[in-house]
DNA sequence: GAAAATTTGTCCGTATGTATT
DNA sequence: AAATACATACGGACAAATTTT
């Protein structure tokens, strides 16, 4: 396909948003499968008949859709997309729900501190402010691919301990399990979508202009004691959630 | 602040970011409140000693991250944010759950239509496929403001006539009791988040680059009848959702 | 391992179109 | 009608990251 393609000027529809078009198209329909990538911006530039700027617009667009990634001196790659299903309930966890869905889950602790209580934890976690919480530093994955980021937050002198427990066990549930917890209920949980910032797009592996779905939710003992307060920011066009009533 | 602003070259970040985090970093501080917009794209540019076209890139950021929108011909204008909370829960309804947080709720009916039942709107509704179903495209608003677009598909034998009721009442609640369906529960709702396509920035009022969060619901009445099926797409910088368990 | 080629990223400058005031 | 302000498109130059030679 040597010639240039049909796109027409002076129509109301900008150019870039015409190329936008064409291109997905074009990866809708498979016509790139084989390098997983879309050809450089001086060939598409050509093969369009347009500024090289021009294109680049286009594929911005198409970034922001999430269809593509530019990455420099490399190329244009095509995004491939499943959405990993997080179900929430009373039962949240975080391994568990998705545990069907992909061959392996981990949970790795970036960070630990003890610290005091802020007033916003506080509240949530029904202590006074400045109380010690232990706070973890999360990165959830699936199937090697970093699918949330999470800061938790624990009561300090209920939990004391817990992080060597969740390094041996990478999971939530069963570093409670070794704390003598072994149940918990989700009480709350909140859920917005934002536009990824810089810790996002490094942390969950994202392209700028990608979105981040933010949740803040908090779990309770069977006795109603807040036992983990947390803010999590999942790579939105990984995930979705579901809540079944 | 006459002067040239500090931004600094060659130090591994680009322009166009260290002055969209100045002109946001303004717009936090309240320097443009007077006007509500932000001073135009040759004055900035001017103002940090760069092309305008650097201006528009940061600018482009900015309105990405929804902290600003560009009106064309007129200014780039800075965007209020409140967010406004949608409880999910059994007792899901669309005005109720915010009627305390905004002076006036609608429901504005867009379009209606009876049609046949496609595989997916079949399915979650325990129907054949092709029974006739209505459909409703409704817009939610909440202080003039549109919030939500919604989809939905009521079995067409159970509830003809509801749009009738609907453009009446404003309200799918009041409709399906005129319809003799006092009650309904919310089965299930799926939510996922997603860059806004050309109908969202139209309905919505959006800018180009905005995120929709879309969710996807299921009504049932009380003996677990499907009555309602729909797919709503909400401006996500002007809404969060909460589940309470 | 080093150099060259390739490819995307940033920035500038200019011109013209379109919408609002 | 004129001025203002954003939108689109082109052209060029160089920087930065990656891949290939």
């Amino acid at each position: 396909m040597g010639g240039p393609k049909e796109i027409q000027r002076q129509t109301g529809v900008a150019l870039w948003r015409q190329i936008a078009d064409r291109i997905r198209a074009s990866i809708n329909h498979g016509d790139f499968d084989a390098t997983g990538m879309v050809p450089p911006e001086t060939v598409l530039a050509q093969q369009f008949g347009v500024n090289r700027h021009t294109v680049r617009s286009a594929l911005a667009a198409l970034g922001q859709e999430g269809v593509v990634r530019a990455v420099q001196g490399r190329g244009t790659l095509i995004e491939r997309k499943e959405r990993l299903n997080f179900p929430i309930s009373k039962r949240t966890r975080f391994s568990q729900g998705i545990g069907d869905q992909v061959r392996e889950t981990r949970g790795l602790l970036l960070a630990l501190a003890e610290e005091p209580a802020s007033a916003e934890v506080a509240r949530w976690l029904k202590l006074s402010e400045g109380t010690g919480v232990i706070r973890f530093e999360t990165l959830g994955t699936a199937d090697q691919r970093p699918v949330s980021r999470a800061t938790s937050w624990f009561p300090g002198d209920r939990f004391a301990g817990i992080g060597e427990a969740y390094r041996k066990t990478g999971s939530i549930t069963k570093a409670f399990r070794e704390m003598g917890l072994l149940d918990y209920i989700r009480a709350m949980t909140e859920i917005s979508a934002v536009h990824a910032e810089a810790g996002d797009i490094a942390d969950l592996e994202l392209s700028p202009g990608a979105i981040a779905m933010v949740t803040r939710a908090l779990n309770i003992d069977l006795s109603g004691v807040p036992v983990q307060y947390s803010i999590s920011r999942f790579a939105a066009d990984r995930v979705q959630f579901t809540i079944e009533n």
